[in-house]
DNA sequence: AATTATGTGGAGGCAGCCTCCGGATCAGGA
DNA sequence: TCCTGATCCGGAGGCTGCCTCCACATAATT
């Protein structure tokens, strides 16, 4: 087990981390401005035309300079998490909603609001997740949320003795990932296939 | 515009799906000579340094200047299917020997070995699997060959009833594509990955 | 209003993609 | 063997995108 311990930190003492993920806004009026024009032009380029949209692109779409994009985002990755942070914080806070159904229910449901969601922003998923468990700076911390928000639910759940109990929520992420990456497969599909993996997962009481 | 359409006529009359997946080969002695030095330096440099690799260093690699490369193969994606479609020949033809073992082991050593072996051209597969589906042209052929290696497997384990028969290779293929293009983790985490999703499309004689 | 810290934007250097065409090379006939 | 047309080679060059750098502009502060 190389990477970064998985079983390690699932429930780590984070105590901000739906709000400290973004990096430091910037202060100045203009600066800050900037920064969020930038923000919601590369959330729009990365959605609609994939993530390999040209940075020169989308900061002539934020009717910004080049110099100004990467002032605030030094690197394409930077900007990518950026963008990716703030969604992730979003399908974060809906984890605690879920928490009133029952172990599996809530899980599913968590798994499945993940992969809707990443459906939309494939994009940038698919360019993000391959840099999981690498040196990633800010997204590391983003993952913790990710963690932080879903490793509850499968505790839960695992504990009711609905899901294996030999996995993870990091090995869970991955496999998530790893089916919301399947590009040319229709939404549903994608469901279909994630409702498969899930029954993997899943362990009925009366089972085994 | 993220990428250009010369989608034009990389294929070309193309007879056989089975042998003429590779794009015809050239006639004249020293054009044939280069196209397989080409081949066989952007199968080297893929595999060790990722798809990114440039195509001018693939030229300089194989010792023919850029437009030769481009003649042969007028898109990078051409020269990446030329590469892959070997490979891929060569794992279909594994699938003939898997039909001696049990239908259910016979499937699911094929995942493994579909697994198993992306994992080695993970560079290839990632930016491959991204077009599945799309208007790839020899990579439909292609897909096509996948789907009859591992179609009758997939077949013979349902007709047995060890797998739920909701499914078909289609399918079976995008979940281990998925499952492939996860990065960032062991080999073995990802056939552990991979094990749970077969569990996922197992089916138990006396369960359910 | 003046000063200073902070931020702006685009020119420019670099690399990779791809096209184009003059010249080299091959194949077949005299 | 030599000639000749068809075929193929290869790299210069145009283009785009990445990223850096710094003279200039502007907000914040005094």
């Amino acid at each position: 087990m190389s990477t970064t311990e998985p079983t390690r930190q699932q429930t780590a003492p984070t105590e901000q981390p739906a709000r400290g993920l973004t990096s430091a806004r910037p202060k100045r009026a203009d600066a800050r401005r900037n920064y969020d024009r930038v923000i919601a032009a590369a959330r729009s380029a990365f959605t609609e035309s994939g993530a390999e949209t040209s940075l020169e692109g989308i900061a002539r779409r934020a009717g910004v300079g080049i110099g100004t994009l990467y002032r605030h985002f030094p690197t394409r990755q930077a900007l990518l998490e950026a963008v990716y942070v703030e969604e992730v914080e979003r399908l974060c806070n809906s984890a605690a909603e879920l928490a009133r159904l029952e172990p599996w229910e809530a899980f599913a449901a968590w798994a499945e609001g993940l992969v809707d969601y990443m459906a939309t922003k494939l994009a940038l998923a698919s360019e993000l997740f391959d840099y999981v468990d690498r040196d990633a700076p800010v997204f590391t911390s983003c993952r913790a949320s990710l963690f932080a928000a879903g490793g509850p639910l499968l505790q839960r759940a695992q504990a009711a003795g609905v899901v294996r109990d030999d996995v993870d929520i990091a090995e869970v992420i991955q496999l998530i990932g790893g089916i919301t990456k399947i590009q040319g497969a229709e939404p549903a599909q994608i469901r279909r296939l994630l409702s498969i993996a899930l029954d993997g997962l899943r362990r009925h009481p009366r089972d085994d």
